[in-house]
RNA sequence: GGCCCCGUAGCUCAGCUGGAUAGAGCAACUGACUUCUAAUCAGUAGGUCGGAGGUUCGAAUCCUCCCGGGGUCACCA
């Protein structure tokens, strides 16, 4: 920020002139003044204070006297213990207000920091999208328009989980259940309709092994392999996986599917490509009530298939090493971590492999020098280890490559479980959000002017605009709590309030009449207010947020700003008249100031991926 | 059990690259709409920053240990 540098600089100046010293610019920490103390900036001198030899107090007082004379922007000064408070002219404020008015200053200039792949979505397609896929998507697009933003050029992408055991169960039970229904037949949402047939599978596999537990050989295998230390209910609940794999009926028929599929049966094949079919089309429908799409999609059913050559090849290379049952493991003792398998004994994928193919498919793609993988921290040692195989294959990416970790989200009453039917599904949540800010602004009036579909789009935007801010404003690394009534607050803390912002700005402009922004004369308002001053503070600060929301991966930082601002122009607006101040230099400087806040706010939304509605 | 993450007001979260008396929102209570949109503003109340040591002029922030919660260690994904 300028005044930083300017300050900063004047500071070197005064310890290589006075005291024949290089200081590091980077001990110089400033920070706006806290409210209960004078000043607008301050500088903490305390690591000053050792190569002045003076006590903390008279370092203050001398570099504060030091930057009154040389600068035209400090006014004033005073010392508190080891902070400078420093008070600036209005020559300053009007120049900043001038800069951050620039729209030019909003963005970046033409930074390149090359390609960046962002995968941020990653479905099964064997159930629809919940609450936690939105937590996921909501943060990789935030972080799509962010990287954008300071200069990366991002292929937004997803890989579609296709294939595998789950997928078979849905299309097992359909074939079995369904008697032929279709999300035409149903009119239910495709990706909903498989989850239902799902959820078939599951009862029906419990009902086969309640049933079976009654029999002789039940009774065998528990005395058998029971070690005495539980009771018949928890074996069984902990033998469920051996049961499905070894003895049921229902999970042969699954396996069986499953080998059709990959051995090309005709009839499977289609059976797949049908079911998905359905799955994706209600996808689409979800991202697009989300407002999100992708660049490139990849399947899994595409590029697991090349992670097995790439096993295959690091074998050759010697980086990996085969068992006496022929399956492929890596060791990664030396990174502190295990022994991983990479391919079973007859030759089928893991979950690992399959990402290795698409992490290459990708590099084929774009050649892109970084890649970003929004996937939940359940992951994080899956991608430790996948990180380091595509290292220890000398991929040439290798070094870019990073696991955007977010915490799951819990309801108030604690996880959702699919099996405890607690899973808020995205579809439904949506239309929930949307549905309450209809019901509020019915009470309002305030968009009597506009027209029907101008109204609807308004309203989807303050809905959507609640649900996304209130996933956004906590960091993305922590495990949150998602209270669907908080959700749907519009006051407060919320999207809501600082799209609130917003309009008022807007309101306020159209009574305004007509002005030309660029040449509006603030000379002769000197009397800024502390409330004005703070709002520009903000303004000039906005850059550094939005870099900081980048290094760190964050959007709540963005978020943050975003509420900061528009309760500090919420404060200004009800203390100050805009339209009606006290002299022309007054009303300019306040229009100007509005509009700036106005392009911030946007801006800043926006960038969380929520749109502002024009009343409201 | 090994490794990783988390613990701040009744609830949900900021603050964590060390800086002044730890901040917001919700919930509770009080006040402000004939004046640019009250989805707003102002105020009251609410804290052993999980606990104990240590480093420092200064610790919610850094280090160690302990307690509590979660995740992960599958020829699942």
């Amino acid at each position: 920020m300028h005044l930083y540098a300017h300050i900063s600089s004047l500071i070197s100046d005064f310890f290589s002139d006075e005291l024949k010293l290089e200081i590091e610019s980077s001990k110089f920490q400033f920070t706006p003044t806290k409210k209960e103390f004078d000043g607008d900036y301050t500088l903490v001198v305390f690591p000053l204070v050792r190569h002045m030899k003076k006590k903390p107090e008279e370092c203050g007082e001398i570099i504060g006297q030091y930057l009154l004379e040389r600068s035209d922007y400090v006014e004033a000064f005073n010392v508190v213990k080891g902070f400078l408070n420093l008070s600036l002219s209005t020559t300053f404020w009007r120049e900043s207000l001038e800069l951050v008015s620039d729209p030019e200053k909003l963005t970046y200039p033409d930074t390149n920091k090359g390609k960046l792949v962002l995968e941020y979505s990653s479905p099964n397609t064997n159930k629809p999208l919940h609450l936690g896929h939105i937590r996921n998507i909501l943060i990789g697009w935030s972080m799509y328009r962010i990287l954008q933003r300071v200069g990366y050029e991002v292929i937004k992408t997803q890989i579609v989980n296709d294939r595998g055991v789950a997928i078979c169960k849905s299309m097992l039970a359909w074939k079995k259940f369904a008697g032929g229904e279709t999300p035409e037949s149903s009119g239910k949402k495709g990706d909903h309709l498989i989850g239902e047939y799902y959820v078939t599978f599951d009862k029906a596999l419990k009902e086969e092994y309640e049933q079976w537990q009654t029999g002789a050989e039940a009774e065998k295998i528990f005395r058998e392999k029971n070690d005495g230390k539980i009771d018949r209910n928890a074996f069984f609940k902990k033998w469920k996986n051996e049961y499905f794999n070894e003895k049921s009926q229902l999970g042969a028929e699954v396996r069986q599917m499953l080998r059709d599929w990959e051995d090309g049966d005709p009839n499977v094949i289609a059976l797949w490509e049908k079911m998905n079919a359905w799955v994706y089309a209600g996808f689409d429908e979800t991202y697009a009530g989300l407002g999100v799409d992708f660049d490139k999609t990849y399947f899994e059913s595409d590029t697991y298939k090349l992670g097995k050559d790439i096993v295959e090849e690091g074998l050759q290379k010697g980086i990996f090493y085969k068992m006496e049952d022929g399956s492929i493991w890596v060791d990664l003792s030396d990174s502190g971590m295990d022994q991983k398998l990479l391919l079973r004994s007859d030759g089928t994928s893991v979950y690992i492999t399959q990402d290795l193919g698409t992490a290459r498919i990708r590099y084929e793609d774009y050649k892109m020098g970084s890649m970003v993988y929004v996937v939940g921290n359940e992951q994080d040692y899956h991608f430790q280890v996948l990180f380091e195989v595509l290292k220890l294959l000398g991929e040439p990416y290798a070094d870019g490559l990073l696991h955007l970790s977010y915490g799951m989200v819990d309801l108030p009453t604690g996880k959702m479980k699919s099996r405890e039917g607690t899973v808020v599904d995205a579809d439904d949540l949506m239309a929930e959000v949307v549905e309450i800010a209809a019901a509020n602004v019915e009470d309002r009036g305030a968009m009597d002017e506009l027209s029907e579909e101008e109204r609807r789009e308004a309203i989807r935007r303050i809905g959507m605009g609640a649900l996304k801010f209130q996933l956004l404003k906590v960091n993305p690394k922590k495990r949150m709590v998602f209270n669907p009534e908080e959700s749907v607050d519009l006051q407060g803390h919320t999207g809501p309030y600082i799209q609130n912002a917003y309009v008022r700005i807007l309101s306020v402009l159209r009574k305004a009449g007509d002005f030309d922004q660029d040449h509006l004369s603030t000379q002769d308002y000197f009397r800024i207010s502390g409330d004005e001053r703070e709002l520009i503070q903000m303004l000039l600060s906005y850059r550094e947020v939005i870099e900081r929301a980048a290094g760190e991966f964050d959007p709540a930082h963005l978020a943050g700003f975003s509420y900061q601002l528009a309760r500090a122009y919420h404060r200004f607006y009800h203390d100050h008249q805009i339209i009606r101040a006290e002299s022309e230099a007054a009303r300019n400087f306040r229009l100007k100031l509005s509009v700036a806040v106005a392009a911030a706010l946007e801006d800043s939304l926006s960038l969380l991926g929520i749109a502002m509605p024009v009343r409201m």
